[in-house]
DNA sequence: CGCATTGTTGAGAGCTGTCAAACAGCGTGG
DNA sequence: CCACGCTGTTTGACAGCTCTCAACAATGCG
């Protein structure tokens, strides 16, 4: 009752698995679920440990990297709130899941998990369709690391990030860019994220900045002062 | 009876999704099955058209393209023997699908397909493990796009292809690199899936010519001389 | 308020892209 | 069977973008 009580609150209980599956899938969920919070800069899933259990992103943001032993590491992945961190059946991939910002989790362990998942096609029908939707957002940036630009890797990276971190996107339909928000990733990991070094995006920060398009207050805050022009500069089709 | 003997003889029976669903499934699977042959270059899957119907690949191999109004374009999926080519709950995306070698397709009309999943949990936890592979896959692909050189990009592709190329891994254990394979892919279309130009694709077959890691005959025969030399080269970690 | 961390800026080098031309493979038709 | 031409590939010269190395500045913590 407390559980449920508090899922009524939660902050992505519109958008998250929990509201594409059945109501009796629901309801099985609420008692394994735990609240969890994790600072900044921790890892939360590797190969190694860590796989012991899945989570709904309720705030913050998750960085997934893949790294290798020389040093090069990529981040193949962003999970923003109410997306889906872990796989069932789960692959021995390497794959390390990391915070960049505080976190604040909706937990399950994995094996009740999936016991529940066994007797509810829609739970795994609706984390199927994630899965699909996360391939979609791969081979879209597969596209920006192959063939963009640096200039439209940093703009299309913004674009991203502010309407992810953005407050869920009300009702209407595409959601406007807001006029500030807050970067979810210090300057190495959007380099990380883009296949580009750090020195890179602080050049195509700073042309933004000089062409008007942005500017920036502390290391993390952004105003988006043209989103035309960003929008342009990201040449996303 | 007649499919039925026909998936006796079928070359990916062990490999392909067949395999992976409930003796039931399968049986469903079979009446609504049909063969098709597919010259190379046509298109099979786009936003536009062709999204009727699905497929599990005999032979041949089909690029998945993400492309821009601008020109520029990124094949961001490539398809081989029993792998599945489209996707239930049809996403929107920019993607075509196209044979880049003459195709033998095992193609289901797409809601005759749905049907069955609905009532086969097997058949639909099956196409989410490939869903998820496939997006292992993607990610492996996105560190090479992001992290790699142009060498290592050529040497890890050929690797990908001669193991991927070759008949079935028989039985025993990780496949090893055949001595001589052939290519499914044109230089351009090397180049659209490393995120390079037709010319530094050629120059560093050249490299790998004058290395004496492989020797090519004719456009699309690979031979090769050195798996080791390769294996170091592509610095796959 | 001092210091460690993170981010910025500059100079130069190297890798890959662009443009251009020559070449080779492959199918067609004489 | 061979000449021809189209397409695809190779090679070269050069430019440009991004990386590397290095010094410096700013941010934010103790």
């Amino acid at each position: 009752m407390r559980a449920r009580l508090y899922c009524e609150r939660c902050a992505v209980r519109q958008t998250s698995l929990c509201s594409e599956v059945s109501d009796e899938a629901a309801r099985e969920l609420v008692p394994i679920a735990h609240h969890r919070r994790i600072p900044a800069g921790q890892v939360i899933q590797s190969d190694h440990q860590g796989l012991g259990w899945l989570a709904i992103i309720v705030s913050g943001v998750v960085k997934l990297v893949k790294a290798q032993k020389d040093g090069r590491l990529q981040i193949v992945g962003l999970q923003y709130p109410a997306d889906f961190v872990g796989h069932p059946y789960l692959s021995k991939n390497s794959l390390v899941a990391e915070a960049t910002t505080p976190l604040e989790l909706c937990c399950f362990s994995r094996t009740a998990f999936e016991n529940i998942m066994r007797s509810h096609p829609s739970l795994e029908q609706a984390l199927y369709r994630r899965a699909l939707s996360d391939l979609e957002t791969a081979r879209e940036w597969m596209f920006l690391l192959g063939r963009k630009t640096a200039r439209e890797k940093v703009a299309s990276l913004l674009i991203s990030m502010a309407t992810r971190v953005a407050p869920p996107p009300a009702c209407g339909k595409a959601a406007e860019l807001p006029s500030r928000f807050e970067l979810p990733l210090s300057r190495i990991e959007i380099a990380d994220a883009l296949g580009l070094t750090l020195e890179t995006v602080s050049r195509e920060f700073r042309h933004l900045k000089d062409a008007g398009v942005i500017s920036t207050a502390g290391r993390r805050s952004i105003n988006i002062l043209s989103p035309a022009m960003l929008h342009t500069l990201a040449a996303s089709d």
